[in-house]
DNA sequence: GCCAACGTTGGC
DNA sequence: GCCAACGTTGGC
């Protein structure tokens, strides 16, 4: 079973939305990379909940894939963000999935900290200029930053 | 709001 | 298929 980290803006929606709703379509990645594991996601997978542009940016909780890939409506919703009028009708351009709510952590684990942390160096989204929304995480590193969360 | 990083597009 | 221009992400 894989890692995952995925971001979110917590003014769009966090970590405190995810468990008010139990579970939520992760509409609107729009990037290569990032759609690519999206689709190797299986169901059972734990994702990081990553909080960014927030104050602090930093792992906030986490999800698990309750269902896999497939197309996201929002690219052919013209009064969606993420409308995309190059999509092709067949939605094989953009998959999105969902998210159950697993917990949320007690504090948040900033970046600032992660990228301190030496059990956590080589971790995708402390790379300098990493902007990748979706990206795998080792099962070490997933597991120390959820110690770390889970500290009062 | 600035700006570095970098993915994507499109001209050639 | 190279590469410059452009747009976007996201930390700070």
């Amino acid at each position: 079973m894989a890692r995952w980290l995925a971001k979110s803006e917590p003014d769009v929606y966090g970590i405190d939305d995810l468990e008010r709703d139990n579970s939520t379509t992760w509409e609107g990645v729009r990037n290569f990379t990032a759609r690519n594991f999206l689709r190797a996601m299986q169901v059972g997978d734990l994702v990081l909940f990553y909080h960014s542009n927030a104050v602090p940016s930093g792992v906030a909780g986490v999800g698990r894939v309750v269902s896999t890939a497939s197309p996201d409506p929002t690219q052919f919703d013209q009064a969606s963000d993420y409308y995309d009028e190059t999509a092709p009708p067949d939605g094989s351009r953009w998959s999105w999935v969902t998210v159950g709510f697993v917990e949320r952590f007690s504090r948040v684990v900033a970046l600032a900290e992660i990228k301190a942390d030496p059990q956590l160096e080589g971790i995708e989204v402390a790379r300098k200029g990493s902007r990748l929304s979706v990206c795998g995480v080792s099962d070490a590193h997933f597991d120390h930053i959820v110690a770390l969360g889970r500290q009062s």
